[in-house]
DNA sequence: CCCGCAATGTCATGAAAATGTCATGAAAAC
DNA sequence: GTTTTCATGACATTTTCATGACATTGCGGG
């Protein structure tokens, strides 16, 4: 069903996931160390990595770190060693999806891994970059510029750019954008939506006050041109 | 607006979900087990329900399960209680839309439902466009060509236009028309609707005067030919 | 067939809603 | 502490929209 694989150095856990994970038919790739980890990740692009903090040659942290930073966006679920309270955080921060602390309950580490799955189909394919006109902007490295200057652009407007540009000529609802760009535990009002998109025209329009690729839709939302 | 059916054992919190959802103008049902709301799910047919796991007589997971399974698709958004971390998995292993865990922040709540309503409505069976003629009209992107032509519609067009469009040959009331596409909180009078086709008609007929595809049905409403 | 009445077409107008714009201060990041 | 990011509110401007007056059409009954 999903190519899975799993990084993990001993063999007794290693054998442990194969075989529940192949029992719920998924292929599933293995590697016991860290840089032999990161080969097939770049390799054989599988569709959720399960990795072990503690490895040999590259540890889970900094291989993690590495595929984030080259901007490889597959889900990874970490496993780590009981009272590494610490690391979890540092693991989610560089980018881990979902964390499992060992020893692990494996009808629920199967239930993560069902979870992970389903949100990352359900989840729709945001854009690396978008170019238009004399802009490009780089959603991984957070850069923009413009006639190949470069150009200062912060958070939120990467953020409400990259939606707009995933469904680029449907129209995105104000709301839309609060959800996924916001999320819900904050929850500004919607107006809030129409000062960013004002900075974004200032900043990416050749005439802000006569906008040719933020449009909006009068009692919808804005859209992106094609 | 919606019908919502809270299951939720806590007097005071269902109380508070209740006011809050009806302030938002929803319909609210509620039930304090899970048989009763079981019940309610299957009589009532709901537009979301908002589900605690803990619960007398039928535990919200069982609840959950025992829907799913009998096909039933109505979004579901589970209440666990912090560190009921197994749960809040298995629950979305389940099959339920969204999990928020208690203590919860009510706007976040509130957002959370709006989202899943949102969502739910996108699904519903709108069609995405319209051709006849030589006009072309897309409801994702709020455009409107005429022999190619770009032509400027406004919102309530293509609310008027895209319903009925899903009942393409069939007549359309104008209280239809007001239910559906102005909603229940403001009801402008069914001279609005005439006014409106109206408009729609000197934009996308040839000959306003003699409308081909814009029928009025007298007595009756307004239909779109097929 | 023609009259009367109700339903609909047409248009102008002002109100209301939505959006653009900017300044300000709070909160977060550094 | 300093700087940056951000949310909010006030005001101006634009757009949408509901209403009502009047014209026109369609329909049924004498």
């Amino acid at each position: 069903m999903s190519r899975i694989l799993v990084v993990e150095d001993d063999p007794a856990i290693l054998r442990g996931l194969t075989d529940n994970l192949q029992y719920e038919s998924h292929e599933v790739l293995t590697a016991t160390d860290g840089e032999t980890g990161y080969g097939l990740i770049r390799q054989k692009n599988p569709d959720l990595v399960i990795l072990d903090l503690m490895l040999p040659k590259l540890s889970g942290y900094e291989l993690c770190r590495r595929v984030r930073a080259e901007g490889v966006s597959t889900p990874i679920l970490m496993l780590t060693a009981k009272g590494e309270e610490v690391d979890r955080v540092r693991g989610l921060d560089l980018g881990a999806d979902d964390y499992v602390t060992k020893p692990f309950s494996v009808p629920e580490l199967l239930a993560r891994v069902r979870a992970i799955l389903r949100r990352a189909r359900s989840t729709e394919t945001l854009p690396a970059q978008l170019c238009f006109d004399d802009v490009v902007v780089d959603f991984q490295r957070y850069e923009a510029r413009k006639s190949d200057k470069p150009l200062k652009m912060v958070r939120k407007e990467f953020g409400i750019l990259r939606l707009l540009a995933a469904r680029a000529g449907q129209v995105v609802t104000r709301e839309e954008l609060l959800d996924q760009v916001w999320g819900y535990e904050n929850y500004p009002s919607t107006r809030t939506v129409d000062n960013h998109i004002a900075s974004l025209r200032a900043k990416l329009e050749q005439d802000p006050s006569q906008p040719c690729y933020l449009i909006t839709v009068h009692g919808v939302g804005y859209k992106l041109v094609d």
